[in-house]
DNA sequence: TATAACCGACCGACCGGTCGGTATGTTATA
DNA sequence: TATAACATACCGACCGGTCGGTCGGTTATA
């Protein structure tokens, strides 16, 4: 591993164990195993630093994303299948998932706005596979919106309940999602 | 409005702006028009006035939730009733809420444990509700753990994005509640 | 006039960022 | 092919600003 790469392990352990905040560069290099001169030579500030682990974290997913919605397939087949690639994403990645949906949001506004910025693509990308359900009447009750929240909440708290505070393993974590949706898509009371 | 519920009140309304760590007790005390003397007359700590704003915050939540477990009505009746009271205190008190939500996730370790140990609590109470709908048949398909973090998801989300980032109106939150409901309880594709 | 309530200057720990230095290559030159 | 000239990668002492907390003093109240 390079050092710069070993910058951005060390730092996405460190973030997702003590937050962006209590984590001093110091603490950043030394579990490094490096010097605070060889941060300085990698990045501009530690800002940047963190700029640079949500864009690229954001980027995958909707790369993610984008790739189901061009499989013609019908909505619940997308977002299902999204879903389990995204699930995959935050485990292999889990410290850094953390700190885009917790840290960002707990941080001067220059975060959040782009925290903001990333979830309007995403939510713009599941949009477009629900929109498709509700348009070929797959879907019959609840609306568009009400679709994406439910959704979204749902992993949100799957990844930081469950993946995060919990431990859970990987397929576990994908067995729950299935289940989740199972209900959203079924429903609690009509025929099991 | 006491010194004490002054200094309350400012430090919910600079928290939910600025956030915890960005918001110094000198910014507090001045946006209460008041000085670091005041706040030190009060408060043993910054930390101390943090943990009393959650727990009250905490409380209030469970008693909500334990007046509708004594109720005697249908799980689903209980689930929907408790959330609108919820969503009600949510709105009146939007600010601390924020900080339950996510501040208190983004901080060092004791803080984290605080969550946690009301963020049980809270699951207790809703499992509670549920077991008792899959007890009785009132819900068919899911599990008790899966209709548990589908509902606590949907709902942080809605307070989230459309209570905090959306500004949205009490009336516009309660009624997407109970789309999102609807949709859980009845589900996507079994019947209008 | 005693005490509660409050003021605000100041302390000191902490931390992001800087900077002068070094060591190990790599390239140019004669 | 020896060496001067330069580049890259990294070190760590230090600086300057920030902020939680203290403390000696002042004002209001009963």
């Amino acid at each position: 591993m390079s050092t710069r790469e070993k910058i951005i392990q060390s730092a996405k352990e460190l973030f997702s164990k003590k937050g962006y905040n209590h984590t001093t560069v110091e603490d950043i290099v030394k579990h490094a195993g490096l010097s605070k001169g060889a941060f300085y030579f990698y990045f501009k500030s530690k800002d940047q630093l963190m700029e640079e682990l949500i864009n690229s974290m954001a980027e995958r997913t909707k790369e993610i994303m984008r790739r189901w919605l061009n499989k013609g397939l019908s909505a619940e087949e997308m977002i299902r299948g999204h879903i389990r690639d995204f699930l995959v994403e935050c485990y292999q990645d889990r410290h850094i998932a953390y700190v885009f949906f917790f840290e960002l949001l707990c941080n001067r506004e220059e975060f959040k706005r782009l925290h903001k910025k990333h979830m309007e693509n995403i939510l713009a990308l599941l949009t477009k596979m629900v929109e498709k359900g509700y348009k070929e009447g797959e879907f019959r009750c609840g609306s568009v919106k009400t679709l994406v929240n439910l959704i979204v909440g749902y992993m949100r708290l799957l990844y930081m309940e469950r993946l995060l505070l919990n431990n859970a393993g990987l397929e576990e974590i994908l067995q729950e999602a299935q289940e989740g949706l199972d209900v959203i898509f079924r429903g609690l009371k009509c025929g099991s």
